[in-house]
DNA sequence: TTCATTTTATACCGACAGTCCAATCATTGC
DNA sequence: GCAATGATTGGACTGTCGGTATAAAATGAA
């Protein structure tokens, strides 16, 4: 993604955030960003697709964090209440919860098909994670568990939103989830379930999946960006990650652990947002490679 | 209200469910309803103070509803169930969730503090009937499931509005409701809360409260608008409800009982929506004659 | 009939999203 | 250094919409 385009949704971000989505103009955008109205319907073919451009950036970064998270520690409910307080904090940081709401409304067809999309892979990912965490037990009442508890988590956001009230998250996010776990047991014990599982994976990915080797180069042209004192440690991730990105299949616990590190190399330089977004492809064209079927994750 | 007015508001509700509010314009509104702009502007102060009128009308023609559903039977997780039906039903009928979506972005302060109002009144509705229906050992953790309940429910129905599943109500009401019970229990044996009781309460009322008398009044002119056949039987009812009205207490459970009966004499005649309209202000007056506070009921 | 209120019809305003285009600037191959 | 290609600019322009203003017409009560 063009460095400009970045600076472009930068602006409008911080716009968006500040007034409002109905309340900034695309006219703000073009003088808070310094660019013309040409360039702006170069980059997004409207004001929604800038809209959806940003929420998509915030949603997939909080999924490379939610990867990073997860390496290493033995899995848990814990680790899955520090995933889920990863998007809670980026979507306080970021203020996208309005900017959910202005997409509810609006009407229009596109982004409202996007929204779906994005719901559906939250409550994918919220499914198999239930599994993953609580057991094999917990696959046929997963889905409904996982309706729940997302309703539970938001209703509790929204009133919080509401009335003011600054309880902090990983209280809300703990008792949600001793919530959940009765819950999965009470629909256990009575063999209860309305959803089926796997409902929700069906989705198409927003995008289309990088190319490998071109990712795979990405990768080691941004090692390369690197200050000198960090640069030969940049390269030998860039070199393993780019290898193990091209084999046949990758291996993905090792992926998980090394990629964390390597990107955070680049935190405070100039290059951390592209550094995000190279890591981005690499965590798409990974998960497609280690078989995105067995694991449905994030997009 | 104006017959005039109902006109408009009926046919704006008309095109706000066939085309979104988004994409219906005042100049359509007034094209359907056969009036010119400048009578449009004399009736609502904006768009937005139209949308306003026409979700408050059904929000609180529900709140008739389920006050009628609970005369008579004796009280429990059922009656409260029928009731929750019966605002999902309304909601459906008259698709109201996309206008509430629509409220929610729209940055409008008025809107979005209409909409946290209604978003109270049904939570604090929730949360005294929780303690009514599964008893005084529940009040501690009621507002905490209130919360949790809304959050289930409504997420369920977003995801069935999104995947375009045809559950219907009641298996979902009923689904929601188990878990609610094994919720509560969970949370009395943990002694755990987030909220303490009465949180939501302490909201405004969004009308003023209407005249006693001249609202005993109305129902006893009312009644005389019945058919022949009818009227005697109507004066009856009307009688007795506006002598109860004007007293120092109500008797709340009588009136339950009459008012559902009575006000279902003017269906099917052209004066159902002005008995509507009627009852509407009756039960307020109602409520904050029997106390308001012991029993927080809708608005 | 008179007088006040409501309604109509229409012109108008400002804000906005989005289109179009000719002029200019930067990059790259030669 | 030059030419060609493509990105960028800036602004004029369109159409839509919400909302205002107002003079004329209709309505209705005294």
């Amino acid at each position: 993604m063009n460095e400009r385009k970045q600076h472009v949704l930068a602006a409008a971000r911080q716009l968006f955030l500040e007034n409002g989505f109905a309340h900034t103009s695309i006219q703000n955008i073009l003088d808070e960003a310094g660019i013309s109205k040409g360039t702006f319907y170069n980059y997004f073919s409207s004001k929604n697709e800038c809209l959806m451009a940003i929420i998509q950036q915030s949603w997939e970064e909080s999924a490379i964090l939610r990867n990073e998270i997860a390496a290493g520690k033995p899995d848990g409910p814990e680790v899955m209440g520090e995933q889920i307080l990863i998007r809670l904090r980026l979507n306080r940081e970021q203020n996208l919860l309005p900017l959910f709401d202005a997409i509810l409304s609006s009407g229009d067809e596109e982004l409202r098909g996007f929204m779906k999309e994005i719901h559906l892979s939250e409550l994918a990912w919220s499914e198999s994670r239930i599994v993953e965490v609580y057991g094999e037990w917990t696959r046929p009442f997963a889905a409904d568990a996982a309706i729940l508890q997302f309703g539970m988590l938001s209703q509790f956001l929204r009133f919080s939103a509401i009335l003011d009230i600054k309880e902090d998250f990983p209280v809300i996010i703990s008792f949600i989830l001793r919530r959940l776990e009765v819950i999965l047991r009470d629909l256990a014990e009575h063999n209860e379930f309305l959803i089926p599982p796997g409902r929700f994976s069906n989705t198409v990915s927003l995008l289309p999946l990088p190319d490998v080797d071109e990712t795979a180069d990405r990768i080691v042209r941004l090692a390369d960006l690197l200050p000198d004192e960090q640069r030969s440690k940049g390269l030998e991730y860039s070199g393993f990650l780019s290898e193990e990105l091209a084999s046949e299949r990758p291996r993905l616990q090792l992926i998980r652990t090394v990629a964390g590190p390597f990107r955070k190399l680049f935190d405070g330089t100039p290059h951390a947002s592209e550094a995000r977004s190279t890591m981005r492809d690499v965590w798409r064209v990974v998960r497609d490679r280690s078989g995105a079927a067995e694991k449905p994750d994030e997009f």
